[in-house]
DNA sequence: ATTAGCACTCGGAGCACAAGAGTGCCATTT
DNA sequence: AAATGGCACTCTTGTGCTCCGAGTGCTAAT
C-alpha cells in the first residue's frame, strides 16, 4: 500500500497527531501516550480522544504498542509516511552554509575534499556519514608510457582525464627494446590522447591487422589494461566516518546486530547498492529500516543526495542512522553538502 | 616487578598449578575453582592444598577473585608471567604452514599480499588481524616523467623501486615546452637512475649553479616532490581487517570500552604506536591490557611480529583480541606468518 | 463526536528465600 | 611439616511473590 493511499484514510486531526506522535518519539525516544500527546500545545484533545484515533492509527499499520501497559511508537511505515508527507524540515540558515562551504573548502585535493565531506556528515549528525567516489562517464587518455621492469615484464603508466594517474605491469612473452616501447607509445599517444578508452579498445582492435605480430600482442596487453581501468571505475568506492558514533544509541545496543551493520559496512557491497538506488532516481532518497532490502539495515535509515559536477550526477553522500532520527534536521543537511560538495568538485 | 623475580618466588608446583589455571580459564572463560583443578589430571592434590596454594598466588597479585563464592581469574601480571615463562606454544605443523603459504601465495601485488595476510590473521584467530606497510629505507629511482596539464601546471610521475608509481601536480611560474620537458626528464634519468632519493636532492642541489635559471625551478620542484615521496614513505599505515570478529567476545559486551577501542583502530595513531614498539624490539612481542600505555586496549592483548624483506625488518604484523586468547596457538601463527610474508615479499 | 470513568493488562522494582559454588581456616592425619 | 577433611561463612544466581504505576480499551454519559 502507497503511503499516499493510506494518507488519504486519514484526517487532518489524525494526520496532524500522528506528525506529533513522531516528532515526540524522535525527540524523546520513549513510546508516547495519550496523555502526553494530549498535554501538547498543538492537540486539544482529551486522552481518551487521542486513545481512540491512536487505535485507528494503529490499525492503519502507522504505530504499533510495545506491549499493552506502554505508549505507541511509529512502525517503519509509520516513519514513511512521517518523511514523505508529514514532516517539515529546517532549512539551514545562510550562515550554517557559509560555515559549511568554509569547512570544506580548505582542502583541495578531491580526495581530501571527499574524506572532510563524509566526517562533516558524521561530524554534525552524529551518526555515519558515507560519501562515495566521483565516478566521471567517460576517461580520456592524456598519455600513456611503456616501462620494462625486467626482460618480460613492463608497467604501463596511463594518465587519464585531468591528472589521475592508473599503472598496471604485463607480462610479456619475449622481450621488447627500448625503443620499441618507445615507439608503440608515440603511436598511442599520437593516435589516441584526447579520446575516450572505450572508443580507443574499439579502434585498436579495428586497426591490428595492420601491425606487426609482436607489436600487436604489446597493444593487446594494453588494451586488456584500459579495460582494467575502466572496471575500476565502475567498481567504485566510498569513503566512510563516523561508523563508531552508532554505538551510542539505545536502539543500536543488540551486539549481534551491531556487528551485522558493521560487517555490511566492511563488506561495502550492501552499502554500495543502496547508494546506487539513490544515484538512479537523481534525487534525494530516505532508506528506512529493511526497506533497503538488506536486513542488516534493520532498525537504520539512510538518507541519500547524489552531488553532480558540471550538471552531471557524479556520485552520491549521505548518512547512516538509527531510524529514529531528527530527518527534519537531517536531511536538508544531506542536501545541502550534496551541493556544496559538487560545486566544490565543479570549480576544481 | 619484574616477572623473573616473581618467578623465583614460586615453586615447581605453584607453577604448575598456575599454568593450569590459567589454561584452564583462557579455554572456559569461567573463574578457576580449586576442585576444578584438582580434578584435572596433571594436578594430585586435594582442593584445600590447591586453595592454600591459589591464596599465595593472589597474594602475589597472579590471579584475583572476582567475588567470594567464585574461583580465581589470572591478572594482566598473571598472563605476563605465563606468556613470558609458562606458555607451551604449539608450533604450527609443516602441512599447516604449506596452506598458508598457498593462500598467500596466490596474489602478486605487494598491496593485495598485505591485505589477504591482514583477513588470514584475522581469519585464523577469530580476531583482528593487522599488517603495516612495508617501509623501506632506499627508495630508488627507476624513471622520472614530465607531463604538461595546463600552461603552468606539470604532473610529475615518479616511478621508485620495483614498480611504484607516484605522482604529483607542480605549479610553475613560467609554460615550458614539451622539449624542456622531455630535456629535463632525459636529464635526471640519465644522471640519477637506480639512485637513492635522498642521495639525488643532494647532487641536485649541489649541481644547481651550472643550470639555466628557469631549468633551476623545475628541478627545484622535483626535488620538492621527491621529498614528500619521502615523506609519505614515513607516514607509514596499516591494513587492518576482521575489527568486528572482537565484538563476539563477552569481554568486549562492555559499549563504552568496544567503543573506545573501535575509535583507536581508526585514529590509528596509538596503534601504529604500540606496532612502532614491536618494529624497534626486532622480535615478537605480547602487550597485555594496559600495559601498551593505552587505556583504549584495557582488556585486550596485542601480539605483534616484525617481518623482514632481505634481511631488513620492513614492517610489522599482529593480532588484536581480548586478553582471554589462546597465546600458545596464536604466537606462533603471528610467527609463521611474519616470516612467510616477508619471504614472499622478498621473492617478488 | 467527545469525554469521563473504570476495569484490566503488563512491565519493572523490590523483597525474601533457597540452592549452589567456593572460599578460608582449623583441626587432624600422614 | 605438609597435605587434607571438615565446616562455617560469603556471595551470586535464580525463583516466586507482591505491589505499583503507566497506559490502554471499552462503555456510558454529555
Amino acid at each position: 500500500m502507497s503511503t499516499d493511499s493510506t494518507l488519504s484514510n486519514l484526517n487532518e486531526r489524525s494526520q496532524q497527531l500522528f506528525k506529533v506522535l513522531v516528532e515526540q518519539y524522535i525527540s524523546d525516544g520513549q513510546p508516547v501516550a495519550s496523555k502526553s500527546l494530549s498535554n501538547d500545545e498543538q492537540i486539544n484533545l482529551s486522552p481518551a480522544t487521542v486513545r481512540n484515533v491512536m487505535a485507528d492509527l494503529e490499525d492503519l499499520g502507522l504505530i504499533i504498542s510495545p506491549h499493552t501497559s506502554a505508549g505507541r511508537v511509529p512502525t517503519a511505515q509509520g516513519y514513511r509516511l512521517f518523511v514523505d508527507n508529514l514532516v517539515t524540515v529546517k532549512p539551514l540558515r545562510g550562515q550554517a552554509v557559509d560555515k559549511l562551504r568554509s569547512e570544506l573548502g580548505i582542502d583541495d585535493s578531491q580526495e581530501a575534499l571527499i574524506t572532510k565531506a563524509s566526517s562533516m556528515l558524521s561530524g554534525m549528525t552524529k551518526m555515519a556519514g558515507v560519501v562515495t567516489i566521483p565516478r566521471r562517464e567517460a576517461v580520456i587518455l592524456r598519455h600513456i608510457e611503456f616501462l620494462q621492469l625486467t626482460s618480460n615484464r613492463i608497467l604501463v603508466i596511463l594518465v587519464v582525464n585531468e591528472q589521475e594517474v592508473q599503472n598496471r605491469v604485463i607480462h610479456t612473452e619475449r622481450a621488447f627494446t627500448e625503443s620499441e616501447l618507445i615507439q608503440t607509445a608515440n603511436y598511442l599517444n599520437q593516435e589516441f590522447m584526447g579520446k575516450d578508452l572505450s572508443l580507443i579498445r574499439q579502434s585498436v582492435l579495428d586497426s591490428m591487422k595492420q601491425e606487426r605480430d609482436d607489436m600487436q600482442h604489446i597493444m593487446k596487453m594494453a588494451i586488456q589494461m584500459t579495460d582494467n581501468v575502466v572496471a575500476d571505475q565502475n567498481d567504485d568506492d566510498f569513503i566512510m566516518a563516523g561508523q563508531t558514533n552508532l554505538m551510542d544509541y539505545a536502539e543500536m545496543a543488540n551486539m549481534e546486530k551491531l556487528r551485522q551493520l558493521f560487517d555490511a559496512f566492511n563488506a561495502k557491497r550492501d552499502v554500495l547498492h543502496v547508494l546506487d538506488k539513490s544515484i538512479q532516481a537523481e534525487g534525494m532518497q530516505v532508506f528506512i529500516g529493511e526497506e533497503s532490502g538488506y536486513s542488516a539495515f534493520d532498525g537504520c535509515s539512510v538518507i541519500t543526495a547524489p552531488y553532480k559536477v558540471s550538471e552531471e550526477v557524479v556520485g552520491v553522500l549521505g548518512v547512516i542512522g538509527p531510524t529514529r532520527m531528527a530527518y527534519d534536521k537531517v536531511i536538508p543537511l544531506v542536501d545541502v553538502t550534496a551541493k556544496l560538495l559538487g560545486s566544490l568538485l565543479s570549480s576544481e
